[in-house]
DNA sequence: GTCCTTAAGTTGACTAGTTCAAAACAACGG
DNA sequence: CCGTTGTTTTGAACTAGTCAACTTAAGGAC
């Protein structure tokens, strides 16, 4: 069921090799993961495998489009591997999880400054920053309900 | 005239320290400054002050809301002294240099994302990545006239 | 199937940026 | 002027990530 990353890293032009897969694998489970949660899961896959490959192959795969890396304020570098579509990140002050949200107006508000004091813009990035709902019941246990279907997010290293 | 620090520190409940008002004075000259940028400038005034010194007054600032941190990725963390408005910034993919801008669409376009997967959002943080004009001319050195109006920025360590 | 080229992985050292902790110092209220 | 307590200093440590030399293996050619 993995091949398809196969065909995908062919057609860009990489070769197809074990940590490659087994970061794809990884990612496609972990939506936001860190590097150290990439070397972590892959592991399961491919016991030996360094983190300075696992860097090399994330950069591989962000160079070529399969991967998008984000870097919320204070946390590592994410990778996931929506990439294409235009959509932003919910992040959670507390816990650092991540969630995706497509852009609330469809194509790009805030795309277009009042004033680019000279910059050619071409990439408006947004960063909803507050708290997930697992941090919102810790916040005030007393009158939220603790609903349990939260992310736990890559994060937290 | 860099009294005014003083004033402000004490209405927070700071005390006035020399290492403050030093980095408080560099914040105001340098707009988007990272720590070692703080650190250099700091020195003209007070030459044995330490970086340590240096991060634990960016942290007392920012705590009391006297500075603003951004975290650009790509750049170490940077340091403003406009606060309390709603404002954004551009940033300059090749060389790291920050411009503020104003949120375009008056109050918060983007502040509503249409799912929120359970998040409560405080804050809608935009950047605006692309190139400064200074960066353009060296993109394309033929077809573009250079204007000497460009911010250096703090960015590139 | 085997060989060869070259991309990719491995190993290990190293850096930037930042944080932590204990001891010395100094702001400012009394 | 003195004492309290918030700040600074000093120095070490830590995390995330990078760099470079060497080894391995992917995949096209034969």
């Amino acid at each position: 069921m993995e091949t398809t990353w196969g065909h995908q890293l062919r057609a860009v032009g990489l070769r197809v090799t074990r940590p490659r897969l087994s970061v794809l694998d990884v990612l496609s489970t972990h939506p936001h993961a860190d590097a150290d949660t990439v070397v972590t899961g892959a592991r399961a896959q491919h016991p030996t495998l360094s983190p300075q490959t696992v860097y090399g192959v994330l950069e591989a795969l962000v160079s070529v489009g399969l991967a998008r890396r984000i870097e919320p304020a204070g946390s590592p570098a994410l990778f996931e591997l929506r990439v294409g579509d235009n959509h932003h990140h919910l992040v959670c002050r507390s816990c650092g999880a991540v969630a995706d949200v497509d852009c609330a107006v469809g194509a790009a508000p805030c795309l277009s400054p009042s004033d680019t004091s000279g910059f050619v813009v071409d990439e408006a990035e947004v960063v909803f920053w507050g708290l997930c709902r697992g941090c919102q019941a810790e916040a005030a246990p007393e009158s939220v309900q603790i609903d349990e279907h939260e992310i736990p997010g890559g994060a937290s290293s």
